[in-house]
DNA sequence: TTAGATGCAAATAGTTTGCATTTGT
DNA sequence: ACAAATGCAAACTATTTGCATCTAA
């Protein structure tokens, strides 16, 4: 078997009565060098490029599982293309997405912790993960509005 | 002209230049009637019983265009199936999704306006918008998991 | 050993496109 | 008047499903 290094992430798989087979850890293994984004397209091309015995349901039938397990989290970034998936290292991903441009700027700190605690005891539920989108212009689409704005 | 009672963003449509359309409208209509959350096939359904005449790929034009303008915002909520919208009244949304029932709790505060200036004046964007998405279990499924981890 | 997972290929369904026609301004 | 927007229906494409086979535990 080649070597795949992402202990912790099969590890829960494992905990939570998943089998660690070939496919679920080569997805594993694409999704984690993605570098966080990556949408279903380039998914499946670096899948099966990776084991070209891979079929395609079965990496849907991971993306699927992964968002259930929180490892994942589908989103639109370009409009009405197909989804990208963010990674959620700890639980949580945030962004910036430029409404312009359709640029993404990644930043760490939310400082959520204690809304999440006041939701958790006030609505009697359990979070494990959250994701935060901005929208707005980015710094070069917001110069170009206003040279625009002048002409 | 049947009553459209959204003055507010009607007018936004019209101040960046689109033509205040029956299409356009009556979607406006329909998403805000919605309650906040709406899959595209009950938008299309709820578009075509008001108004026959409007094409579905008019109302995907619309749903583009709403989104672009941060009226809406695309989502999974349910796992794998249609899109869901999520209108965005004054620009935000928050909501918990159960990972186990897909059970959707909304809460109102999210303590977000610090981190939004912080944001803006350290990377230099305009914002005008954001999502915040919690994922976990709700209370239903908490009692559930702990009588299914009893037994 | 065996329930769970896979790969395949066909089926499905949501969304987009091209274009002639209509409509808001 | 005329650019913008529409409706239609065909084309597309991402995703799902059914099933025989395989495999991790």
């Amino acid at each position: 078997m080649p070597d795949h290094a992402h202990g912790s992430r099969a590890d829960r798989l494992r905990d939570a009565g998943y089998k660690l087979t070939n496919a679920r850890l080569t997805v594993l293994q694409v999704l984690e060098q993605s570098g966080g984004h990556i949408t279903s397209t380039e998914l499946l091309e670096r899948v099966s490029a990776a084991d070209p015995a891979i079929g395609r349901a079965s990496v849907f039938r991971c993306l699927d599982l992964f968002t259930r397990l929180s490892f994942i989290r589908p989103t639109y970034i370009d409009n009405n293309v197909t989804p990208t998936y963010v990674l959620m290292p700890d639980g949580h991903h945030h962004h910036i997405i430029c409404n312009a441009c359709n640029r993404v700027i990644e930043f760490e700190e939310c400082h959520l912790e204690a809304l999440t605690k006041e939701l958790e005891e006030r609505l009697h539920v359990k979070l494990t993960g959250h994701l935060l989108e901005f929208y707005g212009l980015c710094e070069n689409c917001c110069i170009e509005k206003a040279v625009t704005a002048d002409e």
